[in-house]
DNA sequence: TCTGGGGTCCTAGGACCC
DNA sequence: TCTGGGGTCCTAGGACCC
């Protein structure tokens, strides 16, 4: 028997950028950037007309601005994004309830159960693709076929605004000579180690030995590939596993390093990593730092505690501390970096015992000091005030910090995976 | 002209235990 | 006298994805 293409992979083309375009028409086949400019910053998305220049996101604004003349850079509607794309997830709820959302702007669906509905694969799609353009006004692309993998590969092949649906018959011919750029999982330095070897085609690839692959590509990578270029792909369509760590970070350019700015920077992203978590009844044991330097070297550190934190300032003194353990083994004299990172994984749930009794430790560096179910409690009324009266009613964040640099954090919650 | 923010997974070495 | 082998956990770095 023959399985049919009732994986779908459905992706918004060019979502932050569309999203703009459908706001204000008269950006409507225009290059434009969202995010950034000439001068600086990051582009965020850009539009085809963009892209057709070699313009693409998470480019830095002013080069960006050189490959493309006349490039508009535009202002994001941060508000906007989230509600345009839960409308168009909601759609594709209509067909299935076999939907994974993997970002805000695309999803795997399952429809082999749907099919005596609504009709063949080609058609859903077809038809989900109208609905998303007439009722939201954005263009998505669609790919269809019998594994995720390949419906992956068919939505990137289909866009912009297409549909491209793979029959079991037709893999081999459709896949083989597509570049080994466009599988799940081959970054540059996959692809470049590839083409030290003369494998630039998902068909070269196919044609590779396992244990060859695996000796240039290390052992998992090596094998997952082999396997993704047979199609052979066994992953279902399924609701996304809990997260494994909680992270925030925060760039700052060429900075120099004080005291002040550490505790400052490390105090913010604490409160947003531990405010999560507290948020979802969670806590983890292992924290890490992130600090980066100017040109991009970065080192990091980390610590797993004997109990699981979610508490804002032991959370934000552990940061501390291993932000200064990791300056001081770099040999520089009057450092400075761009980048702090703090992110927390091991993560369980925050137990309801320990609400009433002291977390062991209290604090391993400052004995003497609040015990951490106090800081708990004092977290979690703080948490309070802030639904209450919005986020910037109470915090342990000077008052210089809140609301001034650095993105905005409707941004930032769009990135954010639950929890 | 100098690079955002949120994640997952893998590898390798070392500590430690039995 | 100075050593096997397996398993688990921790740490640091890196590739990759959206």
């Amino acid at each position: 028997m023959t399985v049919g293409p009732t994986i779908l992979h459905a992706d918004l083309d060019a979502f932050y950028a569309s999203v703009e375009q459908l706001l204000d028409p008269s950006l409507r086949g225009r290059p434009i950037a969202v995010g950034g400019s000439a001068a600086g910053g990051v582009v965020l998305a850009a539009s085809y007309e963009a892209k057709a220049h070699g313009v693409q996101g998470g480019m830095p604004g002013w080069r960006a601005a050189h490959l493309c003349p006349g490039l508009l850079f535009v202002r994001a509607h941060f508000d906007q994004y989230q509600g345009l794309a839960d409308r168009v997830m909601d759609i594709l709820g209509t067909v299935t309830p076999a939907v994974q959302r993997i970002s805000i702007d695309e999803a795997f669906l399952d429809v082999a159960g749907s099919t005596h509905l609504f009709g063949p694969p080609e058609q859903i799609a077809t038809r989900l693709r109208e609905r998303v353009r007439a009722e939201v006004g954005l263009p998505i692309s669609v790919g269809a076929a019998r594994t995720k993998h390949l419906a992956k590969i068919a939505s990137q092949v289909a866009k912009p605004d297409g549909l491209v649906v793979v029959h079991a018959a037709d893999e081999r011919a459709f896949l083989d000579p597509l570049p080994v750029g466009l599988m799940w999982g081959v970054g540059p330095v996959t692809e470049r180690r590839l083409a030290e070897r003369g494998i630039r085609t998902i068909g070269e690839l196919a044609r590779t030995e396992s244990g060859t692959l695996e000796r240039a590509l290390g052992r998992a990578t090596g094998t997952t590939l082999h396997a993704l270029a047979h199609n052979d792909d066994p992953r279902r369509v399924a609701a996304s596993p809990r997260a494994r760590s909680v992270g925030a970070q925060s760039a700052m350019g060429r900075t120099r390093v004080t005291p002040e700015l550490v505790r400052e920077v490390l105090g913010h992203l604490a409160e947003r990593v531990a405010g999560r978590l507290r948020a979802k009844g969670r806590a983890g044991r292992t924290v890490t730092v992130r600090v980066r330097f100017p040109g991009m070297r970065a080192v990091t550190r980390s610590l797993t505690l004997a109990a699981p934190v979610s508490a804002t300032l032991t959370l934000t003194e552990v940061a501390e501390r291993l932000v200064w353990q990791a300056l001081r083994e770099q040999d520089q004299h009057e450092p400075e970096i761009s980048l702090l990172a703090v992110s927390v994984s091991n993560l369980t749930a925050q137990e309801a015992i320990q609400l009433e009794l002291p977390l062991p430790p209290p604090d391993p560096w400052r004995p003497g000091s609040e015990t951490g179910s106090a800081r708990w409690a004092l977290d979690r009324s703080m948490d309070a005030v802030r639904d209450k009266f919005g986020p910037g009613a109470v915090g342990y964040l000077p008052a210089t910090m809140r609301g001034g640099r650095g993105v905005p954090d409707e941004f930032r919650e769009l990135a954010e995976h639950d929890l």
